[in-house]
DNA sequence: ACACATGCATACCGGTCGGTATGTAATAGC
DNA sequence: GCTATTACATACCGACCGGTATGCATGTGT
């Protein structure tokens, strides 16, 4: 018997829960600060179905790096910028998207808030969290090389460095506006950002 | 009697210690996972000491930002930008001296630190380091419109926009780089900082 | 010199944390 | 249909946390 609707038990259901309770949390309070009971009480789950699917806190952390804020960046930006015909205009589709979202204001951005938190902490932590700015880093380094090739980025533009500086630029500015909680600012410098962006074309 | 040197109390220099230990267990911990345990046994005082000089842990903290990382951002950056007399080349003097010293790449900026972290959670915190975020952008601006002044700095540069996205890729600079454990990945995104620095000059 | 306030140490408290041991339904395999 | 395993719930534990109450020595005002 599969059938998948309202059987009494879905490990997998469970399990997605979970994560995404704890990923809420953590976006929110930090790993360290992150509460269990409190993950647990937003599901309606137990210690029992925690410990079940993950040996203990760290683990937790770390799945919740690898599978939620991993699926969210392969989502909406290393498949679309590898997928793209057109390089330079899926990275400005990208940063004007990202810019229309001023949630990013109130809680910051997932994968910064871990990076600044717990990468002097715990090495694991920093590998798992590494590996993913790695592939930001990457992604959009080779967007930017299929745009010389394709004659719309400046030729004398170091790509990998470019895009070092672009994805920082980013990072900072999504943490300055969540301190200073304000979207107008947050757009003001996303703005100074694509004007960079568009300083690299020919 | 005010013999100052060797008395068996000395009120002010125990406040110091706490605040330095204090400042050090955050810069490293954060605030909230920030022990005052262990801040206590960096000092050799105990309780009795902190609480009689805090009235608690949250106070601690506040200090911490107005007296600590408040002095040392009047030292090295709002001084040196008031009282210059060639703006721009002080702004870039910053900038080399802060690429120099890579002991901010293990633990990253107090203040960026602090502000990922608790603006969010507390909206005191948010006010205090706000105000540190406020008089870092004001002077920058203020910096490059002398800039403008003296001949130095484009005309067409809005200076407040720019201040902005200058702090803003700093503190992902910074933010980045920590992450990695890469002082080669901190110069290299610095030395695009600077450059766009220098795209502002006429 | 005496009374009082300051500056700190010591001992202790309730609460929350991550983690464990155990019990019990539901499911899967044969 | 019987059994073994999976998927949880419940109850409990020691550790550490921030905070308090108290005691005592040092300094200060008069």
């Amino acid at each position: 018997m599969r059938n998948k609707t309202h059987t009494t038990k879905q490990p997998d259901v469970t399990r997605d829960k979970i994560l995404e309770a704890a990923f809420n949390e953590i976006h929110r309070y930090g790993f360290q600060a992150a509460s269990l009971s409190s993950i647990l009480t937003h599901t309606g789950l137990t210690k029992g179905a925690l410990y079940h699917h993950f040996p203990a806190k760290h683990d937790l952390g770390l799945a919740v790096v690898d599978e939620v804020i991993g699926r969210i960046f392969t989502d909406t930006i290393f498949t679309p910028l590898r997928e793209s015909k057109h390089p330079l205009l899926t990275i400005k589709e990208i940063l004007r998207h990202k810019r229309a979202k001023p949630d990013l204001v109130e809680l910051g951005c997932p994968l910064n808030n871990l990076m600044q938190e717990m990468s002097p902490l715990d090495e694991q932590f920093r590998q798992r969290l590494n590996a993913l700015m790695q592939r930001w880093l990457d992604s959009l380094a080779d967007a930017l090389r299929r745009g010389q090739k394709q004659g719309q980025v400046r030729k004398d533009i170091n790509c990998a460095k470019a895009a070092l500086f672009i994805i920082s630029a980013l990072e900072g500015c999504v943490g300055i506006a969540k301190n200073m909680q304000s979207t107008k600012t947050y757009q003001q410098c996303f703005d100074q950002l694509i004007e960079y962006v568009s300083s690299l074309e020919v």
